[in-house]
DNA sequence: TTGAAAGCGATACCAA
DNA sequence: TTGGTATCGCTTTCAA
């Protein structure tokens, strides 16, 4: 078995508190530090660190839950919470629930009872009394990207909305009125948000919302490849198209491609995260990009914050704005809307 | 705080023995059954892990290491040992170490510490003398995909080697010579022994090895990208090429869509591991699969065999052979090689 | 500066 | 079937 505290006390000669002491940074006298050091040396001596926080009550260990490992921006954030909490000193305990809330339950759970000191969390569902269960029960808990309705808790938020807003904005500003969207999951925080900014802009530039323009996916490759074809069959294209997720982004690449769809004269494309692909394809690609690494470092440090106890400005939502990606598979609208053709002045028959 | 047994035993008005027992399943008089689950519900009480594992020295819980989580395989790796890991009864503590043997070694630490029952591992390095330390503390550790040079351990790999000779083969028997490898980084165990079935291959069929065909990257899509669009401008081009791992070739494919090369016609594509894309391009990608489900579940019950005290056959190297997804990058080799016209009959003037 | 000893929350043995 | 209690490896208070 591994060398415990005691074992090295009676080699060292010394009582285990010294030892202990010198494991946590204290100051002994000369002639101890090295009988200590030499006899943590010859035995291998690691503390024990189940021991540490069952005595502490304090793991330095902080819980990351995130929907599914599948998305590039999830990882990119795991990546960055990582980094920022080995800064700190602290690990992560990192998992998945495959984007169900029950499973999100159960894994939570998992980690709470790994006595986590904090809980970095990416909901999965549209609601989560869960959570609200582990932030009564005092565990410090931070929401990254999405914001289950009616949970008071700290969150680190992009401007999903105004986003897509100005993506849309921009659009109509180029002459494009037929504008389709491919969204996420409805039950997302994001994809909603992402939705209401989409309206919000054609409403606010007097252009109608065509039903069949938005698409509503499980946010996957697979189904943003299949909106766009589908979009592309409807008796009436749209011009531009938002993709609003950076999976389904790929997938409308992977349609224009196959469809041969000229970009941007025939189709403007918008994209969401594109960072490593947006600038490999032809033309490259006009997309969002939320600064994920910034979101998470905020995460990192406020769930610190409060696992010090510093309970400052509680709940804390802190928004971030997006950034873009500038790109040439957005240009102005080169066709001329089916409508406006048949609202002709008659003078010319119809084809 | 959160309630212990004691607070429930004293409620329940029976030893902390009492509930120990029920905990784990044990049969109780009748009431004191019903006090016990009404004092546990009462309290919500919830047993400490962190206790039970000091107590134990066993946690239920295994360590997953990757060296990066950016990789549809890992993550596929990932997702499959959580499901058998769960159907056990096991969780899993999971991390990556960006590819970085030193990191690995910091974060196998950090597992170890967090006392994990056992480790499944995707080796980063070469070598790996870390590895061989946790061996040789008696943790059981399942190494997968990958075996560091002169490490005796249980693994569970795939057939890279014989997988890429096949592949190459199988383009040599359609006509094809000039075939080029774009592999992964040197360092890495599955990328060497592909390029060491690649090279078996065309030694058994007598084609010379070119040097330039042979790209070595890290692995990545930009890297990909970049080897594929290099090898379209050697003034003697491959009319083949294998892209040795997924990412390459998502990246071979965008460089192929770049560059408007034609395949097969001008260019047979195989690639690996390309599940979810290799249906959506056009034309359908032939590529090899390796079955990593099949190998995370096989590495997750060897695991749980060797921390249930099972040691037959130690150390346990077992080898999976890979699968093919049939797709139409793949054709007869319709290029003339400018060796043969170089080396033409003279009847024809050259151009 | 150091030692002795209590206790973190569980498990499990020995008696009863 | 159950209670009392030693123990897992560590931190930390109280005295020395």
């Amino acid at each position: 078995m591994a060398a415990t505290m005691k074992d090295v006390a009676r080699r060292a000669g010394v009582s285990i508190y010294t030892i202990s002491k010198y494991i946590n940074g204290g100051t002994l006298k000369e002639k101890n530090r090295i009988a200590v050091e030499n006899a943590i040396r010859e035995l291998g001596y690691r503390p024990n660190t189940i021991a540490q926080s069952l005595r502490t009550s304090y793991s330095r260990t902080i819980g990351v839950l995130v929907p599914t490992f599948h998305s590039a921006y999830n990882l990119a954030a795991i990546t960055a919470i990582e980094e920022t909490l080995e800064k700190f000193g602290y690990g992560a305990l990192i998992s998945d629930c495959g984007g169900d809330p029950a499973a999100e339950e159960g894994k939570l759970d998992f980690l709470l009872r790994k006595t986590v000191d904090g809980i970095i969390l990416i909901p999965a569902g549209r609601t989560a009394p869960h959570i609200a269960k582990a932030v009564r029960r005092n565990v410090p808990v931070v929401l990254l990207d999405r914001l289950p309705e009616g949970l008071e808790c700290d969150a680190v938020l992009s401007d999903n909305r105004d986003a897509v807003k100005a993506a849309v904005q921009s659009l109509i500003a180029l002459g494009h009125k037929n504008i389709a969207l491919i969204a996420g999951p409805e039950d997302a925080f994001t994809a909603r948000e992402r939705l209401y900014g989409y309206m919000e802009a054609l409403r606010g530039a007097g252009v109608p919302l065509v039903k069949d323009f938005v698409r509503h996916t499980n946010g996957t490759m697979e189904e943003g490849f299949r909106a766009m074809m589908d979009l592309w069959l409807l008796p009436e294209r749209p011009s531009a198209v938002v993709a609003a997720e950076n999976e389904l982004t790929t997938g409308v690449f992977l349609a224009v491609t196959k469809r041969r769809i000229f970009v941007p004269d025939e189709l403007s494309v918008v994209g969401f995260d594109t960072q490593a692909v947006s600038e490999l394809v032809r033309p490259t690609l006009h997309s969002v990009v939320q600064p994920v690494e910034k979101l998470a470092q905020t995460a990192a440090k406020l769930v610190l914050r409060r696992v010090g106890g510093d309970l400052n400005g509680y709940p804390r939502v802190s928004i971030t704005p997006s950034e873009w990606k500038i790109g040439e598979s957005v240009g102005r609208c080169l066709v001329v809307p089916a409508a406006t053709r048949m609202s002709g002045t008659g003078r010319f028959p119809r084809v």
